[in-house]
DNA sequence: GGGGAAACGGACCGGCCGGTCCGCATCCTA
DNA sequence: TAGGATGCGGACCGGCCGGTCCGTTTCCCC
């Protein structure tokens, strides 16, 4: 959605028509319905199931062959990058959100139970927390954010309801581990409740 | 070390000489000194990088064919939860030891930050906490464990120490979650350090 | 030391998965 | 509508890994 004429991956060289400075790939209407269908099996079966999903698989889900996915995106990673960016869009504006209420650490808190809620379902918001895989486009935008949430913190400290000290990183870290241990161990909501209660009170001044 | 005379693995349905009611394999001496050959690097390859090491290189490892590690273990699976069952030795002895301690919040404290210095080296110690990958014998071990620390956390709790209602689960969970983090991540012996600490404070009262 | 049991290990199998290729279908433009 | 550009997808490749087989070596006991 926020890329709506340059669709992912890399252009085919150049456009016959219409051949201007920036390229303009210009789809056939068929290769933009099949590249919306895989998109959006790739972000239900990652969310879903995590990034061990086969290429394959979701290739079927769409209806397409596995060329078809290869052409947008040169590797699985690729794929998986674009799916944890859009991701990483909404946690940026729940982030921005954050920031403009009055009390930093009631944002705090709400960021975290909302956090919970959604990793709860989508085991690729959960990646996009952690090290991006290496990806050079994600670490950017983590580190972009962690400096939003650390900024979110230091008002919460400067209130005097949160630790001194309190890092964005340590939060993600804490975060994170909590949504992998639930993830493998198949917990409830109320579990994903109270462990993500424990966070917040471990931040607590 | 804790079945001298058994190695693991099915016995080669009955041994020629000395059939008693007990049936004992007796290996041969160099079979023997594969096996121990095998349990070491196993035990260290897995340690080191996690269970997703392949037979293949752990058997190069101890200088044997994959065959004969197969031989011993069935699956690699049971290697694997051979190695897993000796750390949880470790883990149940530890706990044992914070048993005895007169004051529970501080044998509390003491044993997750062993728990971390162990964790931060040692994977194969990391999945022991964790579901087991299905092994009964190991989630039987694990409730066990976990029934031992639940008795440790209600003396803290009556001490007026730690958090009313704080279940070992919990306590488990959140400890393997930051294990998690921080192996995904490379976190230094400090980030152990500093998240155990946000646990336990988590769990104060 | 010799014969038979026990163990060894390299070759092999099957399955999965990421990624590529190329003959063919589809679409767009003239 | 015709012809060429564009996109499609099934077959294919290479690599990895768990697990098995069987001819050969090593050991043990008589």
């Amino acid at each position: 959605m926020s890329h709506p004429p340059s669709p992912a991956g890399p252009p085919p060289s150049v456009s016959p028509s219409s051949v201007g400075p920036g390229q303009a790939p210009v789809l056939r209407i068929d290769a933009r319905r099949n590249l919306e269908r895989v998109k959006e099996e790739a972000e239900r079966l990652f969310s879903e199931r995590g990034s061990d999903v086969s290429i394959a698989e979701i290739a079927a889900a769409a209806g397409v062959g596995k060329a078809t996915v290869y052409r947008s995106f040169p590797t699985k990673e690729d794929l998986l990058e674009a799916v944890a960016l859009r991701r990483h869009g909404w946690f940026e504006e729940r982030l921005t959100q954050a920031l403009a209420e009055p009390v930093a650490w009631a944002a705090f808190e709400r960021i975290l139970l909302d956090l919970a809620t959604r990793l709860e379902r989508d085991r690729t918001l959960g990646e996009v927390l952690r090290a991006a895989r290496g990806r050079p486009a994600l670490q950017e935008r983590k580190a972009a954010s962690l400096a939003t949430l650390q900024a979110l913190l230091d008002r919460a400290i400067a209130e005097g309801a949160m630790r001194p000290g309190t890092s964005a990183n340590d939060v993600s870290l804490m975060v994170s581990g909590c949504s992998m241990a639930l993830t493998q161990d198949g917990g409830t909501a109320g579990d994903w409740r109270r462990l993500i209660g424990y966070v917040i009170d471990a931040f607590r001044a």
